[in-house]
RNA sequence: GACCCCGUAGCUCAGCUGGAUAGAGCACUUGCCUUCUAAGCAAGUGGUCGCAGGUUCGAAUCCUGCCGGGGUCGCCA
């Protein structure tokens, strides 16, 4: 089975690398744009401490990279809160009240910060104006569903390989996680400033395509007229390969009926390959999801001795031998035997044991030709790689790691999102499946069903290191159980109250740059003031998701946001005052719609990097 | 036996890579439809963050060791 199958987490150790997004580099505040306030802040405080240490006040050379500014959990601790104090307390020698009362009689000075206060141990607590946030609103009509946009990648590139589903059969549903989650992640990259390339590995060189012939040339006889029996054990039985056994007798007759294997073997296994790939390429584009670059590890690396060059490689630096492994202990040991093959020196790279290049048969490793194919990646002048895999190959990615560390001399990285398996559910009851009578439920099937979106959605409600149940039942109904629909039915809000605005007043601009002119002045809620706020950390989440690769972020903030925005529209239920539209108030009405189609602006797009399309309407 | 992942409210899960009284949905109790789609909103009940140590001004979060669950472990891919 392939790479993509499903569930769970990832390398933790691969990402715990360098900065949060807004913290230490001034360069990135600024490289970020205008609307990441918690980023420019970080900046400032940057430039308090300057300011200090010039004055004498503190001493030069303190370090403020674990210093983080984030919106405090509580909201009466204000708009933004730092613990510089309390990082710098300890290397300045002085008490972290008293650096916190430093850095905030400077922060004081800044024209945006209307009040600043110092609590518990040291937080420094700003609260700034609101025309800060009024200001966030601007910025989002204008810049639409740009919003967001960050320059962190700095137009590095990035390769994401995902699916690479083997070619012997159309997608199952368990392949849906990793086609997802690999595709947004890619997305949230380019959207954070990286450029991308998304590639698909056609595992088309082993034994198992070698059954996908054998099976296609015993539905080939069928389609002759001959009786040929049920399908042998071991050969893929579905229904998929008939069309393509017809059509190869269609076009070839029975010249192959009782012919030697190795004369149709060849021929029958490109064919059938080729329309594998061609199935797997239309479930994709049915999800939604479109690989630039197919690496054919036959065509590709076998044929091309890229193999070989791979191993020669490792071997002019001494980390290929041939020699005898030790049986895993705790497992019987069956028909284990010892026997001398050759090994890559994956320990000297922090695997576990060192790794099989070839068979005994001769015929290289999967491992010899995906080392290959990383070595091809980095050639092409990649160095930082992420692959999307099924957790089941978790064991796997040591020694990948390995490869490339050996491979690219330490020069390129390898990170690996492994995900866990998706429980297939109706109404709460498990889903059977059984390959052996092909009754698997196929990616298809679940995209006609419920449709890609939601799909793509649910498929990113949980992060990728915990299991998830799909329920048929579940993500059919529509309610706020369904946070698919929950997050749609805020979008759909907002049109519908700019519709409603459009009756309502005659003649009524109000496009998007319009509504950045209108008076903002007249959202002084408290609950509107807390919608803004909340819009202004979409940049910094999307940061942090993308640093930490776990686009399922993206997912859940867009929830919380349809939520905040459901709030706000039932306050209207109870305070007609309160209602986005207000009859015979223009001014405010604009100034609320500024707001609403700001939440409308946002949603679509973080939809839209989920690859999911924001309804219009929900009828 | 080894490696990887998980363990947070009765259930399903978040928790911004170490911050201030641990959050949401479901479930249960109770309110809100002459109302911009109530496909929604509000309030209440509910937690020794698996256990035990350690690091730290500060731990659900980092480290170590246990316990429980899942995955993987030579010539499969």
């Amino acid at each position: 089975m392939a790479r993509a199958q499903v569930r769970q987490a990832c390398d933790r150790r691969l990402h715990r690398r360098h900065d949060r997004s807004f913290r230490p580099n001034r360069t990135q505040a600024t490289l970020q744009g205008p609307m990441n306030v918690f980023a420019e802040f970080h900046a400032a405080l940057a430039k308090s401490l300057d300011a200090l240490v010039a004055e004498g006040k503190l001493q030069a050379g303190l370090d403020l990279s674990r210093a983080v500014v984030e919106p405090p959990r509580d909201a009466a601790h204000g708009d933004l809160s730092t613990n510089a104090a309390l990082v710098l307390a300890k290397a300045a020698r002085t008490k972290p009240r008293d650096v916190a009362q430093l850095l905030a009689d400077k922060l004081a000075l800044d024209p945006r910060v209307a009040a600043v206060e110092i609590a518990g141990p040291g937080f420094v607590n700003l609260r700034l104006k609101q025309s800060v946030w009024r200001d966030i609103a601007r910025a989002i009509l204008m810049l639409g569903e740009r919003y967001g946009d960050g320059a962190m990648g700095d137009g590095k590139a990035v390769n994401v390989e995902y699916v690479s589903a083997n070619p012997t059969g159309p997608m199952h549903v368990g392949h849906c996680r990793g086609a997802v989650v690999g595709d947004a992640l890619a997305a949230l990259l380019e959207k954070t400033g990286h450029t991308v390339t998304r590639e698909y590995y056609i595992n088309d060189a082993g034994a198992q395509v070698d059954q996908l012939a054998r099976s296609v040339h015993h539905r080939y006889r069928e389609a002759l007229g001959e009786n040929p029996g049920p399908v042998p054990e071991g050969l893929y039985p579905g229904d998929y390969l008939k069309p393509v056994a017809e059509a190869l007798a269609r076009e070839l007759g029975p010249k192959y009926r009782a012919a030697p294997e190795a004369e149709w073997l060849p021929v029958f296994r490109t064919r059938a390959v080729a329309e594998m790939m061609a199935l797997i390429r239309d479930d994709l584009k049915a999800l939604g999801v479109e690989h630039k670059v197919f690496t054919s590890e036959k065509r590709d690396l076998v044929e091309h001795g890229r193999v070989e060059e791979a191993v020669e490689r490792l071997k002019l630096r001494d980390l290929v031998y041939t020699g005898v492994l030790e049986p895993p202990k705790g497992m019987k040991p069956d028909d284990w035997e010892p026997r001398p093959q050759l090994l890559f020196r994956a320990t000297q790279f922090g695997d576990d044991v060192d790794r099989p290049l070839a068979k005994s048969d001769g015929a290289w490793t999967y491992f010899a030709a995906d080392m290959a194919y990383h070595l091809d990646k980095y050639r092409r002048g990649f160095v930082r790689l992420i692959d999307v895999w099924g957790a089941d190959h978790g064991g796997y990615v040591k020694r990948v790691d390995a490869a490339v560390k050996a491979l690219s001399e330490g020069r390129a990285t390898l990170e690996v999102k492994l995900c866990q398996m998706v429980n297939l559910l109706d109404k709460g009851e498990p889903v059977k499946m059984s390959k052996r009578a092909g009754t698997f439920v196929t990616l298809r099937d679940v995209v006609n069903e419920v449709g890609a979106d939601v799909v793509r959605f649910v498929m990113l409600t949980r992060k990728p290191d915990q299991h998830l149940d799909f329920d048929f039942a579940k993500v059919r109904e529509q309610s706020k159980d369904n946070p698919v629909f929950y997050v749609q039915y805020a979008h759909a809000r907002h049109r519908s109250a700019l519709r409603l605005a459009a009756r309502e007043f005659e003649g009524l601009d109000a496009s998007e740059a319009a509504l950045a002119k209108a008076d903002l002045d007249r959202l002084a809620d408290a609950e509107e003031i807390a919608l803004l706020r909340l819009l202004s950390s979409y940049p910094r989440m999307l940061e942090a998701a993308a640093e930490a690769g776990e686009p399922h972020r993206v997912a859940f903030w867009l929830y919380d946001l349809a939520s905040a925005f459901h709030q706000l529209w039932s306050r209207g239920n109870a305070e007609p005052a309160m209602r986005f539209v207000v009859p015979g108030d223009r001014e405010t009405t604009l100034a609320r719609l500024a707001l609403v189609r700001a939440v409308g602006v946002t949603i679509a797009s973080g939809l839209r990097l989920l690859g999911v399309a924001p309804a219009e309407e929900l009828r």
